[in-house]
DNA sequence: ATGATACTTAGCCTTATGGCTCAGCAATCA
DNA sequence: TGATTGCTGAGCCATAAGGCTAAGTATCAT
């Protein structure tokens, strides 16, 4: 469970990031070197790299190198996870009144007064 | 497009931090005061009211001030946004060969060299 | 053996995040 | 009216994020 949530916490903290949706997008359609993925972006590698590190720290890319080229592939099973927690989520929200709080917040016009 | 992007940006955000789970998971059982859903929390109420806006500046949840109690609910309608999200993701995998990059991660026994 | 390619490491910089305290301020309650 | 409750605002602090450059290492091609 606390282990859960930091992996939550390190999957949501990786999709966070445009350049590293982008990189799952890419990924999406088959695996890919490290310089490939970087081509689109207009950005030091180092700076790529990071990028690379931080989807791979979460779990959400493997890689492995080959020779001196790194090749990347999206890890399917990860995004599992996302998926379980929107469900909990749901979940909650299932069998529930589920007007009241529309009510609650739509009646007074958006008046978010100070 | 782009401020699609920046949208998932922010939800992402919101999302990977374990006291705004917590929090979504609270509201997913109903609208709830600050103090209320601070409570469970070891943390100074100011700390907590930046979770609180990190949330709502995200849209995934909406408050609205009451006398001197504001009142937090779920937004269920940004959720949608991290579903399609996830669809289009899963869109890109299906309809490709999908052995290829299983194999190439794995024949290598994980050896992830230097 | 040289040179080019494909990362990789180290370190710097700026901004953002997530925590804190201290001091309000408005709405209720006694 | 005075005290308490429920936020709110300002500002400080330490760490992390996300960018950069410069220099290094290991392959691969010639």
């Amino acid at each position: 469970m606390a282990q859960q949530s930091e992996q939550l916490d390190g999957i949501f903290q990786a999709l966070a990031d445009p350049t590293r949706r982008a990189v799952l997008g890419r990924l999406g359609r088959g695996p890919a070197s490290i310089s490939d993925l970087a081509k689109p972006f207009d950005m030091a590698l180092p700076s790529f790299m990071k990028h690379i590190h931080f989807l791979e720290g979460s779990g959400l890319i493997q890689t492995r190198k080959e020779g001196r080229v790194r090749t990347c592939a999206i890890d399917k099973q990860r995004f599992a996870a996302i998926e379980t927690w929107l469900s909990e989520q749901r979940a909650l929200w299932e069998g529930r009144t589920d007007r009241l709080e529309q009510f609650v917040l739509k009646t007074q016009d958006k008046e978010t007064q100070k």
